[in-house]
RNA sequence: GGCCCCAUCGUCUAGCGGUCUAGGAUGUCACCCUUUCAAGGUGAAGACACGGGUUCGAGUCCCGUUGGGGCUACCA
């Protein structure tokens, strides 16, 4: 078993490409076969040196290793387009030889005009067929006027053309419908069509999963095989991604908004930087289109190479479930190692500004590994164990529900003693001393924890309390409560 | 417009003629737990687009309608 990934380095990698990528990955370890990875830069007018190199960063960041292709090298190279030209332009000239091509010499203005003509005569836009019957002489005399021509295929202009699926079983095009695609530019590269045959043919690639999106073009390339005489691989299309809401294809171009207004990325960078987690993004894109077979919907990539296959592939396409993803996310991080889990915290605490120290962090990461969605969420949660300088909370967040300045202040002179009191800083020892002292003071202990939270973290969403002063310290944890009870009695 | 593809809770899905008064997940809501936020537990609301067939029997097969999507380049 043979599968490709073969995207066109115009960007960053879409969220669309790699699922695909993902579904050929699967395939091809499920079966113990080849995984490829071939560049499709035919395109000289998108051409983006940067792509690829980025493009191989977001496979490589989602663990969709490949077996042949860039950088790694295979048997069946090159592995990029652009430096397979003169394959694609011997066998468009061994087409035209064997009259399944020919020339084309019609200006791009002659073919604009001519689906005008046809739009204004309500007909289906086209190519009028204008150069597939020309004389030797005529060509002849188009040549010395130093016109460039393309290769256009000589597709049958009756009958049928039957294709199989492996997801959607037999579809059937009447040849009348079909174009004479152009299959080399007048630049001398070839179109997807003549490229993706010619390579998917001489790369041995035995199964084709691509976005549902070629399937019209599915009629095409199955006449190509046949001109050709090549033996045509399995071809399965896959169902695409749509909007959240369902209204049309994913896609930068229009970018999807969540139900608050938020823009949904749609790149797979987006969601590198977003902290998500490589693990997390892979499961939820398995989970679009395919399904794990039994009502497991969070598992692991080598739980999935070994259920993987073409008939528990979807044949509907899919709104972009957003939701699931960070549920998922969560789920992932939560089933990470503390360990683990500390290695991919510390870029992001780096990132947001703060100096990282590993073992702090180690002790940080328990009281947060429940709490995370996303890796970034530990900035906003527990960036204040890592700030150099303490930040406090206005004073008035210190007064909780029911409660005044003055009150509050008490409550937290009085916390300070107690806490300075104690010898044991375990869970069990401060949260009975500060239980009593709630008792003694009148107070509820969601009242008294909660000033204390605020005093301690500066935020009144934090890390849970006496495992957070457990690791400040005890000199810490006073000082910033004495400055908490200060701060209320500056205000009143 | 033309050609093609698709159709189960809001969303992702299970279902491959009887076990479906349609299962799971997510999201939403309620309750429990509770020092915040999470996590966890319990529960609720929530779908076979419609119309014809075929069949003893249809979410499951066929046809049509409707709806959605894709394509319609010397882009992939």
């Amino acid at each position: 078993m043979r599968t490709r990934f073969a995207p066109s380095p115009t960007g960053s990698l879409h969220i669309g490409g790699l699922r695909t990528a993902l579904f050929n990955w699967l395939f091809a370890r499920h079966y113990g076969g080849t995984f490829i990875l071939r560049i499709e830069d035919t395109d000289q007018k998108r051409f983006d040196p940067t792509a690829l190199e980025t493009l191989m960063e977001a496979l490589r960041w989602a663990g969709l290793h490949w077996d042949e292709g860039p950088e790694v090298g295979g048997s069946y190279g090159p592995y990029v387009q652009s430096e397979r030209l003169h394959l694609y332009q011997q066998w468009a000239k061994w087409l035209v030889e064997q009259d399944k091509a020919y020339t084309c010499y019609c200006s791009p203005e002659r073919l604009q005009q001519v689906n005008r003509e046809k739009e204004a005569r309500k007909e289906p836009p086209g190519y009028d067929r204008h150069c597939r019957n020309l004389t030797a002489a005529q060509r002849a005399a188009y040549e010395a006027q130093g016109i460039k021509p393309v290769i256009r295929f000589k597709m049958p202009l009756d009958g049928q053309t039957v294709v199989q699926d492996a997801i959607r079983g037999e579809s059937v095009f009447d040849n009348a419908t079909q174009q004479d695609a152009v299959l080399l530019k007048s630049d001398g590269f070839p179109t997807y069509h003549l490229a993706v045959v010619v390579d998917d043919h001489f790369m041995q690639i035995s199964h084709v999963m691509r976005a549902i999106e070629w399937f019209p073009s599915f009629p095409l390339h199955a006449q190509l095989w046949q001109a050709f005489g090549w033996d045509m691989p399995v071809y399965a299309h896959l169902p695409v991604i749509l909007n959240p809401n369902g209204k049309g294809k994913i896609s930068k171009r229009n970018p999807p908004k969540d139900k608050y207004g938020n823009i949904i990325p749609v790149m797979v960078h987006d969601y590198m930087q977003a902290g998500y987690l490589p693990e997390a993004m892979t499961n939820f894109l398995a989970n679009i289109g395919w399904n794990f077979g039994d009502e497991r919907e969070v598992f692991t990539m080598d739980e999935a190479i070994e259920r993987f296959d073409l008939s528990r592939v979807n044949r509907a396409s899919s709104a972009f479930p957003t939701e699931k993803l960070d549920w998922l996310n969560g789920e992932h991080i939560r089933r990470l190692t503390p360990d683990d889990l500390a290695r991919r915290l510390k870029p992001v605490l780096e990132n947001a500004g703060f100096e990282v120290d590993d073992e702090l962090l180690r002790k940080v990461v328990p009281l947060v590994q429940i709490r995370l969605k996303t890796l970034n969420e530990i900035v906003d949660l527990a960036g204040f164990f890592f700030r150099e300088t303490f930040v406090a909370a206005p004073p008035e967040e210190l007064v909780q529900d029911k409660m005044d300045a003055a009150m509050t202040c008490r409550a937290l002179d009085r916390a300070a003693d107690v806490l300075a009191g104690l010898d044991d800083l375990s869970h069990e020892a401060q949260e009975a001393a500060m239980r009593g002292l709630a008792d003694e003071l009148g107070l509820k202990p969601k009242q008294l924890f909660g000033a204390l939270r605020v005093a301690i973290t500066g935020q009144r969403v934090a890390t849970p309390l006496f495992e957070t002063i457990a690791i400040v310290g005890k000199d810490v944890a006073l000082e910033r409560i004495r400055n908490a009870a200060q701060s209320l009695v500056v205000q009143s």
